[in-house]
RNA sequence: GGGGACGUGGUGUAGCCUGGUCUAACACACCGGCCUGUCAAGCCGGAGAUCGCGAGUUCAAAUCUCGUCGUCCCCGCCA
């Protein structure tokens, strides 16, 4: 194959030498006497001269178009002086044209190819070719294709064998809901997406393949956010004879390299530790965005005898009083405050209490400004003023409920007063850390059922055990979640190597024997054939791309993301599909549903 | 399932709150002309939108109301 050269790295050691580039026309610039031509490919523009010496290629390029496809024979050459330009990489030469072929026009592009133009997302992802020669879309994909690279070498070099696990596989709604597949050779019966490897990994590991890795597509039928798509990639991986270190530090190792790839900078490590309990009472969330301060503090203890009916009923129903204290400096109109009330609402919350603080007052009670000072004593205010370390011109939000509802909902306050004062936007850093010391299980009040944490073949903590049929909402889990600036970027954890220890975490989930053995039979049966302890985690691609390069979606990490409904715009799907199909497959649509 | 924002020539916006002066403005793209050193080229001229769709209020609707569709953000959901 003749070799071929890219429009963008032609540089000053081709000077003199004929070459034939192929591109897109990117720019035109038509002087009358002379036409200069951008040609773009995918590593860049280099300019091509058209003088009217050559009068047929010349009359040609006058009628060229953007992103029109032609081939370009011509002469490098230094470029005049002065006209040197050092914003891109072949700024010092361009291509003085000989010959000229149009290869295919272009109709009128419904949107420029730059990044200086705004267009709507719905027009980028219709028209996604066209979005994708954007440079700033055209770096993501190929960032992502040399970080797929790189965690491709990491693990091979760490020992890891990387192995496929079917994407038609076995439903287990436990979890997100499935996409389902149906089976025309077995009517009437269905394969599922996987919503992750989880289970195939852990029988790699009892099959003796003792480092697994795989980079995997993921599907989850749930609604979608700007960092969550129905189909999105995961690191995953999985290794024998490991305790919980083995997992994170191998972790860490391979996200320090990643951002030292993007960045050029190096991450301290270890990540810092957080508990579930303190990350729950301190942030009000799980996934805690360190780069900020206002820590939630309990203050409960001061108001036990408060006048104050609406602190006092939730404390007398065991609920708590807890506060979030924003520094001066953020001056809140009252508009604003109403305006967080309305957010807490909107989130499910019955509403926020508030207080400003000012030092220069003489007497306590007149320091404390808002509509419920008058409710408190002077002591309770003076409790509050000395356990919220107040110094003047700061702003109190409270919100009484029960301990983690009344810690959330200030968490998702602290989050959102941190975006609205810009905290967020303006600090470039990374704080990692690792979420550890989960419960095992949770109550969920919708099922009214104990549910997994993380999954059901999460291992617990060896000292919580003896727990498990006592009190199991006190068991601890052996899993651990990575999280970045409030983003969650994966979890995993020790599985249950026991068969016996696997049986009984399905009872506690309320599992009958039956639904056991048809649901997980091959997982039961599979431990008892020597299943070596063994854990790993599962890290979230698309979002650690965006994450390192500050995008506000991982639809701009990914080729060919999905609208919020879950439709591709390119290709309309999903579609209706015809009549034979659906009969093949022994189905049948509700006639309201068609088209 | 719920809350919110947005929808105006090919594209991105202004106008909308406070209906008439909108015969809808601006920039880029597009078409024609000029121009031998530009590179987000420049200058001159031109064409192009009944304002997502449907109903209503009104003498009068881009503007107000209701419904609907689409996109985005969030809550729920995401073992």
């Amino acid at each position: 194959m003749q070799q071929r050269f890219y429009c963008g790295k032609i540089d000053k050691t081709f000077i003199g030498k004929e070459i034939i580039l192929y591109g897109w026309v990117h720019s035109r610039r038509d002087h009358g006497g002379v036409i200069f031509i951008d040609l773009r490919d995918r590593e860049g523009v280099v300019q091509i001269v058209f003088q009217p010496d050559k009068k047929e290629i010349f009359t040609m390029a006058e009628k060229l178009h953007n992103e029109d496809v032609i081939k370009v024979k011509g002469i490098v050459r230094k470029r005049p002086e002065g006209t040197v330009n050092p914003k891109i990489f072949t700024g010092e030469i361009e291509i003085v044209a000989t010959e000229l072929e149009i290869l295919n026009k272009s109709k009128i592009l419904p949107f420029e190819i730059s990044d200086y133009v705004n267009v709507s997302e719905e027009l980028r992802l219709k028209y996604r070719y066209l979005d994708l020669r954007r440079p700033e879309m055209l770096n993501n994909i190929k960032l992502r294709h040399e970080l797929l690279t790189l965690v491709r070498k990491f693990f091979v070099n760490h020992g890891f064998l990387e192995v496929e696990t079917p994407f038609l596989t076995k439903s287990t709604p436990e979890g997100a809901r499935d996409f389902l597949v149906p089976s025309r050779l077995n009517l009437g019966t269905f394969y599922a997406l996987p919503q992750s490897p989880q289970l195939f990994k852990q029988i790699l590991m009892i099959a003796g393949l003792d480092k697994y890795f795989q980079i995997v597509r993921c599907f989850r039928d749930e609604d979608l956010r700007a960092d969550r798509q129905p189909e999105f990639t995961q690191i995953d991986y999985e290794m024998s004879f490991v305790e919980e270190e083995d997992i994170m530090s191998i972790t860490e190792e391979l996200i320090a390299e990643i951002f030292h790839y993007i960045t050029g900078k190096h991450l301290s490590r270890p990540f810092v530790k957080l508990d579930y309990e303190k990350s729950i009472s301190q942030y009000g969330t799980d996934t805690p965005d360190l780069r900020y301060g206002f820590e939630i503090v309990n203050v409960t203890s001061i108001f036990q005898t408060t006048q104050f009916k609406v602190f006092s009923s939730v404390i007398s129903s065991n609920g708590e009083i807890n506060a979030i204290v924003i520094p001066e400096g953020a001056s809140f109109s009252r508009q604003q405050i109403e305006d967080y009330i309305k957010f807490i609402q909107s989130c499910g919350g019955e509403g926020l209490a508030w207080m400003k603080f000012y030092s220069k007052a003489t007497s306590v009670t007149q320091q404390f400004e808002s509509n419920i000072v008058k409710f408190f004593t002077e002591k309770e205010l003076a409790q509050l003023k000395e356990k919220l370390n107040l110094h003047g011109g700061e702003i109190i939000f409270f919100c009484a409920g029960e301990h983690k509802k009344s810690c959330k909902l200030l968490g998702m306050l602290r989050q959102k007063i941190a975006r609205d004062l810009n905290i967020v936007a303006n600090n470039k850093e990374f704080k990692f850390l690792w979420v550890i010391n989960f419960p095992l299980f949770e109550f969920s009040d919708e099922e009214n059922k104990i549910v997994s944490v993380h999954h059901p073949f999460t291992a617990p903590k060896k000292e919580t055990e003896h727990l498990l049929n006592t009190d199991p909402l006190k068991v601890r889990s052996r899993a651990y979640d990575i999280v970045v600036n409030g983003v969650e970027l994966g979890g995993g954890s020790i599985r249950i190597s026991n068969p016996q220890l696997q049986r009984q975490i399905f009872n506690i989930l309320g599992l009958t024997e039956n639904e056991i053995k048809t649901k997980f039979g091959f997982l039961i049966e599979a431990l008892e054939y020597g299943a070596p302890p063994h854990g790993g985690i599962a890290l979230g691609f698309d979002r650690l791309m965006a994450i390192f390069l500050g995008c506000d979606s991982i639809r701009d990490v990914i080729a060919f993301p999905k609208t919020q409904k879950g439709v591709c715009l390119m290709t309309n799907a999903p579609s209706v599909v015809s009549k034979k199909q659906i009969d093949e497959l022994g189905l049948t649509i509700k006639t309201e549903l068609k088209g």
